[in-house]
DNA sequence: AACACGACCTGGTAGC
DNA sequence: TGCTACCAGGTCGTGT
C-alpha cells in the first residue's frame, strides 16, 4: 500500500474527514511494540486532551501535529493504514491505535503486520529531524532538473537503489521505482552517476509523471472513506508482473533481486 | 561509503 | 484438505 502517493491519499483523507481541528478525548495504542521505545502509557496520556491541529506529509511519513507542541509521527510501512471512522468504537482486528475525539467520531491505525510506527515529539524536533533525513518531494518545485542530475552524478549506487533511498528524493518505494525507471528506459541495475544526461532528465520527468499519476488513483482509490476502491489503482507497466509481456516490445518482463528486493524491468527496453 | 543481510511482523498463496 | 515455503508497496541495525 504505502508509498508517497497513497500515503498522501490517507492524508487527503484525514483531512476531507476534517478532523484537522477536532479534539482528542482518548488516544489508545493496543500495541506496545509500535511504539518502542517509547512508553505507550506516556505518549497516550500526553495525547489525550489535545486537538490535532494539521495533518502533514513528509515523504511517506504522517505527522499529526498536536495543540500541546508536540507532534505524533506515523509511519505506515508496508501494511498500516490511517483513516477517520464514524464510530470510534469500531475496531477492526489489526486495529493498533484508535483516536476518539469530541463529539463522538474517531480515527484508526490498522496494521496487519504490525511494522508500522507511532512515536511522541516536540514538533520542532520531529519536523527539524525530517528536514534532516527525507529528502526533496518529487512534487515539490525544489525537485528541479539540476538538482536531480547534481544528486545523480554523485552516486554509484546502482539506479533502482537510489531512488529507494529516501535521502535525496522522498517517497519513491519498490514499485514507482521501477515504474519510473520503465518509463525512463534505464537499467536498474545501472549506476546511477553513469547515467546519460538526457537520460536523467527523461527519469526525472518520469517520477513526476508517474507520481502526479498515482497521487491521482490512489485518491480516487480512498475517494470512499477507509476503503480501497477496486479497479482506480496505478496500472503497473513492469511491477508484479514477471514473465508477461512489456506493453512496448512484448518481450517478457524480468525479475532480479537488489537489496533484498524484487526488482521487475524489461531486459529489451532497459538497456544498460 | 557502500553493500548484504537479518530483524521486525502477519497473512496470503503457490506448490506439493 | 492440509501443510510448507516463500513472498509481500519499508526501514533500521549490524557486520563486512
Amino acid at each position: 500500500m504505502p508509498e508517497l502517493p497513497e500515503v498522501e491519499a490517507v492524508c487527503r483523507n484525514l483531512r476531507a474527514a476534517g478532523v484537522e481541528g477536532l479534539s482528542i478525548v482518548r488516544f489508545r495504542i493496543e500495541r506496545p511494540g509500535i511504539a518502542r521505545p517509547q512508553e505507550v502509557g506516556d505518549v497516550e496520556a500526553a495525547v489525550s486532551g489535545c486537538r490535532l491541529l494539521r495533518v502533514e506529509r513528509r515523504g511517506k511519513n504522517i505527522l499529526l501535529h498536536l495543540s500541546n507542541g508536540q507532534s505524533l509521527h506515523v509511519h505506515l510501512r508496508m501494511t498500516g493504514n490511517l483513516y477517520p471512522v464514524p464510530d470510534p468504537r469500531f475496531r477492526p482486528m489489526a486495529t493498533r491505535a484508535w483516536w476518539e475525539f469530541d463529539g463522538g467520531r474517531g480515527m484508526l491505525f490498522e496494521d496487519s503486520r504490525a511494522l508500522g510506527r507511532i512515536h511522541l515529539y516536540p514538533t520542532a524536533e520531529l519536523t527539524a529531524r525530517m528536514d534532516e533525513q527525507i529528502g526533496v518531494e518529487p512534487l515539490d518545485g525544489a525537485f528541479t532538473t539540476q538538482f536531480f542530475v547534481q544528486q545523480a552524478k554523485r552516486s554509484g549506487r546502482p539506479a533502482k537503489l537510489f531512488l529507494m533511498d529516501q535521502h535525496p528524493v522522498a517517497g519513491l518505494g519498490n514499485i514507482y521505482a521501477a515504474e519510473a525507471l520503465f518509463r525512463a528506459r534505464i537499467h536498474p541495475e545501472v549506476p546511477m552517476k553513469r547515467v546519460s544526461k538526457p537520460r536523467l532528465l527523461a527519469l526525472h520527468g518520469a517520477i513526476v509523471q508517474v507520481m502526479r499519476e498515482a497521487v491521482d488513483s490512489a485518491a480516487l482509490a480512498y475517494a470512499e472513506p477507509g476503503r480501497f476502491v477496486e479497479g482506480e489503482s496505478f496500472p503497473c507497466a513492469v511491477y508484479d508482473r514477471e514473465q508477461e509481456p512489456c506493453t512496448i516490445c512484448e518481450r517478457p518482463i524480468r525479475r532480479i533481486t537488489q537489496g533484498g528486493r524484487s526488482t521487475y524491468y524489461c531486459p529489451a527496453c532497459q538497456r544498460r
